[in-house]
RNA sequence: AGAGGAGUGGCAGAGUGGUCGAAUGCGGUGGUCUUGAAAACCAUUGUACCGCGAGGUACCGGGGGUUCGAAUCCCUCCUCCUCUGCCA
């Protein structure tokens, strides 16, 4: 969540970033914060100089308790009742107070960067770039849903008979397929310096908040009510929250974690006839990278991480183009995020496979993640995180790409981790 | 899952109602001494909020309660340990 103090600042760059967010209330919405925020400072004011004075009665009483003088001490009581009520009554004030502020800041998003153009809708991002030659498919060619049937590779339909659409099963050469685009890309990353991760799966809602999932998108987990806790949406969830209270020393950073998970997406509202066969699941692998970096540093490292994706799509030979997301498509919690898009050739269509972002303070926040620089100062750090990469996307494009009247050709990168050539 | 025990500062470990934010030891930092190092000695060493500052307030697993006053008593939840049961 944003931070007070450079609300009170910089109010208007605020009130602007908001604003090119397409957020019309921006500036009540930070009117809100502010006077919350002073109106909390007040009521602590009053209430710690309350406190004060009781904690004062209370030390004569024991010295006069200590000298034996108990009926000056029970006089001495009689002046405490009313403190006691003000401070109660100071104390829910306050605490009212804190949570309503809390509540505010949560609903507010993250400002976006200067680079960052403004924007509805994802027909407004800006294409940075466009790498690869876009496949030459002959007509024959066909979209990975039907390959997939005629090479017994991957079946929905078991998936729904299990469990329900959107969970496929992977079967044969499609799981050792996918199976080593993981290894593959875990490998990449343990190459690239960051160390790999096995976090649980399910969280709990200190994690949901820690990260932003919570409050903001929660129709969009899986709830285990009985426990409530949550499914995770992607292995930022469960690998940020690592670092969730705690200080960090300054030679452990920079912080940079990769890790493999199944992400669960209950994607409510979201499904239709465009999102037929892997583009779209409620159950898909994924390979995360995660750093933790000081603010100086944070955008150097968004870099790396992009250059790092980058280079996984071109040891897969896959077109891919970036993107520098506008306003109106930015993640709720994001400054600045740059997508891949590969190029599914039979289906014609680009499809996501990676989200690279620099969250900067604004989950440091909420985690109260920070670090004690050689001035002795705790400051906050600043997170990010990018897919490398999610599965089912990459699948499909490799699939239709690679398609030939004999088959699917795999990436010679990945051969080694197939242990086949073609499928 | 049942019975019992325990959760204190970076770690270890005192403290069972009154200057306790908390003894002591280890560790960390600065210094004295030393050619240098070790040892020894001295000092310092948590986080957050409020305040221009002096200073104040809160925090002894989380939450609630009793009391003028709680690390200390009560309730509740969580976690860990031991025994019993179950289980990949």
């Amino acid at each position: 969540m944003l931070l007070v103090s450079q609300i009170i600042a910089e109010k208007s760059r605020f009130v602007a970033g908001l604003e090119k967010r397409g957020i019309k209330d921006a500036e009540s919405m930070l009117d809100e914060v502010l006077a919350l925020d002073k109106k909390r400072k007040n009521t602590q004011q009053e209430l710690d100089q309350n406190l004060a004075e009781a904690n004062s009665i209370s030390r004569q009483i024991g010295a006069l308790m200590k000298e034996g003088k108990r009926d000056e001490a029970e006089v001495v009581k009689t002046k405490t009742a009313e403190l006691r009520s003000r401070n109660k009554e100071l104390a829910e004030i306050k605490e009212s107070t804190q949570e309503a502020l809390k509540a505010a800041l949560y609903n507010i998003p993250n400002i976006p960067h200067d680079s960052v153009p403004k924007g509805l809708t994802d027909e407004d991002n800006e294409l940075v770039e466009t790498v690869g030659d876009l496949p030459d498919l002959p007509e024959s060619a066909v979209p990975h849903w039907d390959l997939i049937k005629k090479h017994d590779i991957i079946d929905f339909d078991l998936g729904i008979k299990i469990t329900g659409a959107g969970f496929p099963v992977y079967k044969g050469k499609g799981a050792r397929f996918q199976r080593a685009l993981v290894n593959f890309f875990l490998d990449q990353a343990a190459a690239a310096g960051y160390g790999e991760i096995q976090p649980p799966i399910v969280v709990n809602e200190a994690s949901g908040y820690g990260t932003g999932q919570l409050p903001d998108k929660e129709g969009q987990m899986y709830h285990i009510t009985v426990e409530d806790l949550y499914l995770i949406p992607t292995a930022e969830v469960p690998i940020t929250n690592l670092y969730r209270d705690v200080i960090v020393q300054e030679d452990q950073l920079p912080v940079k974690h990769v890790g493999f998970t199944p992400c669960f997406r209950r994607e409510a509202g979201s499904w239709g006839a465009h999102v037929r066969g892997l583009n779209r699941l409620h159950q898909f692998d994924k390979v995360e990278i995660v750093q933790v970096r000081k603010a100086e540093e944070s955008y150097d490292a968004l870099t790396e991480m992009c250059e790092h994706v980058a280079g996984l799509l071109n040891k897969l030979e896959l077109p891919y183009r970036i993107l520098r997301l506008c306003s109106g498509d930015l993640g709720f919690t994001s400054v600045l995020t740059y997508d891949f898009e590969v190029y599914s050739g039979a289906q014609k269509k680009w499809l996501e496979v990676s989200s690279v972002s620099n969250f900067e303070t604004y989950q440091a926040n909420r985690l109260k993640l920070r670090y004690k620089g050689a001035d002795k100062k705790t400051q906050l750090l600043h997170t990010l995180n990018g897919s490398a990469m999610a599965l089912p996307r990459i699948m499909a494009a490799i699939l239709e790409n690679n398609q030939d009247a004999e088959g699917i050709r795999m990436p010679d990168a990945l051969v080694p981790y197939t242990g086949f050539d073609r499928i």
